[in-house]
DNA sequence: TTGTAAGCGTTATCAG
DNA sequence: CTGATAACGCTTACAA
């Protein structure tokens, strides 16, 4: 390998101005750099080396993404796909690179992924992750995706929640029923519950605000709970039959995520119910194909958290660093 | 900053040992080494810096991935995120990160990201792009998705097309239309021509093998040819629309990539015709939405491809490093 | 405008 | 099992 300190023994420079021909053109005059940048082109030195810069200058310029699951699951994510997205064009316009991260949810992992990983700071895009605590604790900077912490971008998802509860309401529903999927049970069928015994059975993870949200802008009438086995369409239809069979008066379903909601679509499809007008369905998050389906939802603007998520990341001065933005009712068909 | 030798000061050892506590285990007393170990944590040292270990080692255990355009386009293709899935999947297993570089098509962009990321090599997805050869120029390993350069993993692309070419012959098609994205030439509106105009119009850049084997698969009947103004369904819609509206006595549409095939479905759909019944369609790679529409196409194993690609990253010593995978023709009820 | 020299934090080699 | 020493390739005060 040639090294910059090859070129300026052969130039008869000190490798000071060889490095500044690269990096600092305003140190020295344009013939010399000039004659320089050719002559290291010929002896086939390319640049400065990127791990000796690195080293040096103390930061990497490059940032993570944390997921927690095979990446496969966030690829089948269409909020994750935007989000990320939004992300990257961001990471991109600052020069900087970015560094994917599967990283299962426990603390050896995250201890393991932090000491081989190269990065200036990372973004978890969902609730709570450990390696976000530890990444702190080491002084690496972290930008979540919820309200957790001293640093993240979310939109208040209570809110939402209630928006889209209220919509139905004034629509007159008050046989609602929440589709959502699993949080702490997984069970292999979908099950369907009252709203008092998944509060009992459930624990606060997962969206538990927007869910929450929901329940509160359903005001006196509070939802039957099916609870799917993913969150994926498929099981947002088996679930949206199981619901339709146990209570055959469901005027409504409010669905956590919009995969969900387009299972939900399928399975009404298969009965040849029409969605909106023999029952309502609604979305959550405004993924792209809320919109072919012409399902109610939620934008929660996934591109634009992906963006400030990054701006915070790269510019440690941006300022508020707790950021709620904002989200907005699609009212199509469906509803 | 805490650093190893801060860390063998206190401990009153050398930073060999600290280093040996930290990455060979063997070389010292189970005893000395876990008391290094709490006292490190004791001090707030987390473990080896990585950018001194990188620079030291010589290798970033890290490698890029290549797109061209946004990040968008890349995540809008299925294909490609089956191949990244796989791709990822395997650095996974190999302790290894993966970097996602979006780098246009010019020397330029080419050049300056190679000088800003730190990664041991790269992958590039599709067909030809200058960071290729400038990378190789430069020592660094490169897997190619094309038949191009010395290490490389794709199909045989000329034989997939000549077998659902095959496919439609068999099937007494003998006026087929072929539908394909933009090459060379960019049109703001779908553009039909017969294949002796378009052989003449086109540089063989894009997926210029298959579209070859389907023609030869056609023998002595040369399609007519609809080229879309996109690589995407919307596209494909509307190129189908121009073809069947040119050519009436069109039987079959051969379209180079699923999504421009899942378009064409659109189209015959609104003119209420039947896929395979009044009119074929066969798409091409195998993306999971052709099972839903009941697509006849090629399955082009993008995961495994995606998945040997990481490997022969991951191992240059792997063993052949010219990989042409299997493809399978999926014979669906489009056709 | 150019040069000198001191690190950045680690690990490999080799000797004890 | 442990330690001294020499790189790894670069940037940046500071001095000339």
């Amino acid at each position: 390998m040639v090294r910059m300190q090859d070129v300026a023994q052969v130039m008869g420079v000190s490798t000071t101005t060889v490095s500044n021909a690269f990096s600092r053109p305003d140190q020295l005059s344009t013939e010399l750099r000039d004659r320089i940048l050719t002559r290291a082109a010929k002896m086939g030195y390319y640049g400065p080396h990127v791990a000796g810069r690195i080293l040096r200058q103390g930061h990497a310029n490059a940032y993570g993404v944390v997921f927690m699951d095979p990446l496969q699951s966030a690829f089948d994510d269409q909020f994750k796909i935007q989000w990320l997205a939004g992300f990257s064009d961001e990471l991109r316009t600052a020069q900087a690179s970015l560094v994917l991260m599967t990283v299962p949810a426990t603390q050896q992992a995250s201890a393991t992924a932090l000491r081989n990983t190269l990065v200036d700071g990372i973004a978890v895009t969902w609730s709570s992750h450990p390696i976000m605590s530890m990444a702190r604790s080491q002084g690496l900077p972290v930008v979540a995706g919820g309200p957790h912490g001293p640093c993240y971008v979310t939109i208040d998802e209570h809110a939402a929640g209630t928006a889209i509860a209220a919509h139905l309401r004034e629509r007159g529903h008050d046989h609602v029923c929440l589709i959502t999927g699993p949080v702490a049970h997984q069970h292999p069928t979908p099950v369907t519950m009252t709203w008092a015994d998944y509060l009992a059975a459930e624990r606060p993870n997962g969206p538990w605000a927007r869910t929450q949200g929901i329940v509160n802008g359903l005001g006196p009438c509070p939802p039957t709970v099916a609870q799917a086995t993913s969150w994926g369409r498929a099981a947002g239809a088996a679930a949206a039959a199981a619901a339709l069979d146990a209570c055959p008066n469901t005027t409504a379903l409010a669905c956590v995520g919009d995969p969900l909601a387009i299972g939900a679509l399928d399975e009404l499809n298969r009965r040849h119910l029409s969605p909106g007008v023999d029952i309502a369905v609604t979305g959550f998050d405004g993924i792209p194909d809320t919109e072919e389906r012409d399902l109610t939802t939620i934008d929660t603007y996934a591109r634009d958290q992906g963006t400030h998520t990054a701006r915070l990341l790269v510019d440690p001065n941006c300022q508020p660093r707790q950021l709620i933005l904002g989200h907005e009712l699609i009212h199509r068909a469906s509803s």
